[in-house]
DNA sequence: TTGTATGCGTTATCAT
DNA sequence: ATGATAACGCATACAA
């Protein structure tokens, strides 16, 4: 939108037409420049603490605030950092959100959120698009094949990647250790006596479900007594508890569910169904959400520091936004905990 | 920052001196104005194909896409509206954001998250700095008191309230009916035959904490029979954790927790202290966030359409930018529905 | 110390 | 239909 120039003020004394106050109206009023009005604001050089004062008066005055936007344009940064997640709806993402926000409003940034679950096949698009809205980007759990991520990388750095790991990429990398996590999980279902176990497997393009896939082929490895099978599943809540009927005709014992959304509903259903958890089943989960130990019987699970994904990744973008040539020092490993509660058990305690 | 003249080059030729082209490069490059590149850009004015080929052709190559900041300042807006939250850490937000931004993300909108937990006393100035990165506001849940409210509402327009009623003001809001939610809640119990009730209040400063109890005061007033007591709590897992003993020691057959997270705690809390629910102790909540039917017993609450009012304030909001003027239609209630799930039950039926 | 001038990248007005 | 140019609001190098 641009004024006309039909009332002939100079640059310097354009005046604020709609609600909000410049600048330069500050300045007017202080009878100052706007080069001092603006030191003034930013605490800079050693201002005259006569105009300082005038300057802060009016200002006050005038409920006067920088632009953030025209602060931004001048800057060329935004303050801002842009967080995109598969889905905003599930707990594992909304607390990377949480403590990513957290660690980025104690520096004085903000967080700008997108969520590519409704348009999943454009999760690259979505990504560039928000980046170029802000100064950074998180990248969590992105779900694009590899040669697309690795375009992404490049087309929005700075950048950090959460939860999915990237061979020979310099961009910082937070990620879980889902393959120590799943042999975890196994080891513990073996020593309850399990010997055949079900895996709900998550959404295939889930890089961390590729992560658990590959851990439960290794630990299989080393343990060929035990029988494991692996059932299409998914990641919701939802997946879980239609999941029920595979999961008791498998003949399995013991049930490693993708994550906690998936055992929540699994453990929904086998309870309408009569099944007693952990007598004829033992049942597992994955990421040890806050509902977990709330869950009836309690969720066995591995737990992932979720939040300390979203603080961490903050930290690493910081450290990116202050040296810009840093390259990064591999992968973080974050490794999971097993927090073993009720819905596991010895194997055949009933039946 | 300002770049030395030292080039002497004219304005109109500018070349981008980071890895960001500009309109000027591509302007340079196709051999046409910056103008014309605007318009081809925006789709604007009917331009000769010829040229409009030329500079998408240049435009592509370069992969060149308009600054979303410079846009914003020209423009004077930025597409992006801001959503205040007290507590990011909880599902009743984390789902009105989630509705929030699928419906903004239709209409290109962006939102900017903002979370007042690190400093609640800090939330009118967080909401007004909030504010003045996008071009409007969802204020949800302020904890804020009446007068300050009324001046930030002000001082944030376009903007609409979630969860929190304001008489006599012309803000779009979006409010449940607690007051009636409650009411349905300590019938419910009444109808199973409890005459002893405990309401496990939420914040102090929380206004739907406030219309729950005046909600229960009316309800009182209508059934003296019945003995209700209301004790301080909070507002998340682990208040209702604590609450145990109060609940124990209170004699009450039927509790009513200020939310499902509260009843969450208490039920784990219960379970592990060998109470029976609903045999001994009926047990209700208030929002049916996603995993209140998988709590064990599935939790009794009153069901909120969280993610609706997301979608809704953006409904509203949208409404605001495209008719600035508009007054609203009054306070839009949202009247929460019963779910009778397994966690309530007949009094006395064991114990 | 303060003011002047210019640049950030875009859109829109106005003349051509 | 196209181009030159002002304007959005701010920050800063440079001159005074």
């Amino acid at each position: 939108m641009v004024r006309t120039a039909s009332d002939h003020i100079p640059r310097a004394g354009t005046v604020s037409t709609d609600g909000v106050t410049t600048i330069a109206e500050v300045a007017r009023q202080a009878k100052v420049s706007r080069a001092t009005v603006s030191r003034v604001m930013n605490g800079h050089a050693t201002v005259d603490p006569e105009l300082a004062g005038r300057v802060r008066e009016v200002a006050a005055r005038l409920h006067y605030s920088p632009s953030r936007v025209a602060r931004s344009l001048s800057l060329g940064r935004t303050q801002t950092v842009g967080l995109l997640v598969p889905d905003l709806g599930n707990p594992m993402f909304q607390q990377v959100l949480r403590g990513a926000n957290q660690a980025a409003r104690r520096s004085g940034y903000r967080i700008l959120v997108a969520d590519s679950i409704e348009e999943p096949q454009r999760e690259a698009e979505l990504a560039i698009e928000a980046r170029r809205q802000c100064d950074a980007l998180i990248l969590c759990s992105p779900r694009m094949p590899e040669p697309e991520l690795v375009q992404v990388l490049d087309a929005t750095r700075p950048v950090v990647l959460v939860n999915r790991e990237l061979t020979g990429s310099d961009v910082p990398t937070l990620t879980v250790d889902y393959v120590h996590g799943i042999r975890a999980v196994a080891q513990h279902l073996l020593d309850l006596g399990h010997r055949t176990l079900l895996y709900l497997t998550g959404p295939a393009e889930s890089a961390s479900n590729a992560a658990r896939l590959a851990g439960l082929r290794q630990w299989q490895a080393d343990h060929p007594e035990v029988k494991i099978e692996d059932v299409p599943c998914g990641s919701m809540i939802e997946d879980g508890y239609r999941a029920v009927d595979v999961v008791l005709d498998s003949g399995a014992t013991g049930v490693i569910a993708f994550n906690d959304l998936v055992a929540f509903g699994l453990l929904g259903k086998l309870d309408e169904a009569g099944v007693n958890v952990p007598g004829d089943l033992s049942v597992a989960g994955f990421d040890d959400i806050d509902f977990a130990r709330y869950a009836r019987p309690s969720l066995t699970t591995m737990s992932v520091p979720q939040a300390d994904l979203g603080r961490q990744a903050w930290d690493q973008l910081q450290a990116l936004l202050q040296f810009p040539g840093q390259t990064a020092p591999g992968p973080t490993y974050f490794r999971p905990r097993l927090v073993q509660r009720a819905s596991t058990g010895p194997a055949g305690s009933t039946s």
